[in-house]
DNA sequence: TTTAACGTTGACGTGAACGTTAAGCCTTAC
DNA sequence: GTAAGGCTTAACGTTCACGTCAACGTTAAA
């Protein structure tokens, strides 16, 4: 009688986890960002499915492109083998590393300012009332 | 006989200072981004509108949109005194503000994953060489 | 003076990332 | 048994952020 915790799910309710719909979870895998297992023909994602999808989510908040974001998965996937393409790869990845560095000072930049703006609005609308 | 240093440039040498071309000048200027002097038809970009596309670079780098970003500038020029209209847009730039908490996580996330990526790429070609 | 480099305003094209029908199959609910 | 609802593939539509002409004007050096 215990709740059955949900250990796979079905597209729709897999695409409502990550507040998508279900066109962008079948997009992803016409791009083959994903590839879940079927059940007579009906997809079915399990935890990997959604540590994966977690990935993606964090790739593109990050403002990579699904390119992007698959020129990394093949290779934690294993599907590159080619010794040059893995070191091409690897050159990429330590070029994006380092681009997070100044990235973070973005971060921080646009944090401070928007704080800034916020409190001279707040003195503004004092005034005003 | 000093050498003249750069306060103004025209559209060409302005686009090139951020690695962006004439044609996204203009989509900007269109879009109420930006708005620099003329001298007979021809735009002048001086040391502020310098600044500001600083921000709009930053602001896109970090994944927002050009309305989204023109929802900030609209405010810091002035160009929004309505009250609720004010109040509407410091909510959310509150809302970005605590997004970028997030966002630093997906950085760290990202750095790490990334970088074990590389030390197992590493790994990989020293057996197979 | 002509030609090269730079500027202008349209207007249409493009790629990424989906949204939106459309047509059809399957299964559970009544 | 039939209707609702969810699944499929296929194909066209949309938005954003520009790219790419086209047609033309202005300035500056050879």
């Amino acid at each position: 009688m215990d709740k059955k915790q949900n250990v796979q799910w079905g597209i729709k309710s897999f695409a409502e986890i990550f507040d998508v719909t279900p066109r962008t979870i079948r997009f992803y895998e016409d791009k083959g960002l994903l590839s879940p297992d079927r059940s007579n023909g009906v997809r079915v994602f399990r935890p990997e499915d959604r540590i994966r999808f977690e990935k993606i989510m964090r790739g593109k908040r990050l403002g990579f492109t699904l390119d992007d974001i698959k020129e990394v998965l093949d290779v934690t996937d294993g599907h590159v083998t080619d010794r040059i393409e893995l070191l091409r790869r690897r050159k990429n990845f330590e070029t994006v590393i380092n681009s997070l560095g100044r990235r973070r000072e973005d971060l921080d930049t646009l944090a401070n300012d928007m704080a800034e703006i916020c409190s001279v609005i707040d003195k503004y609308l004092e005034n005003v009332t």
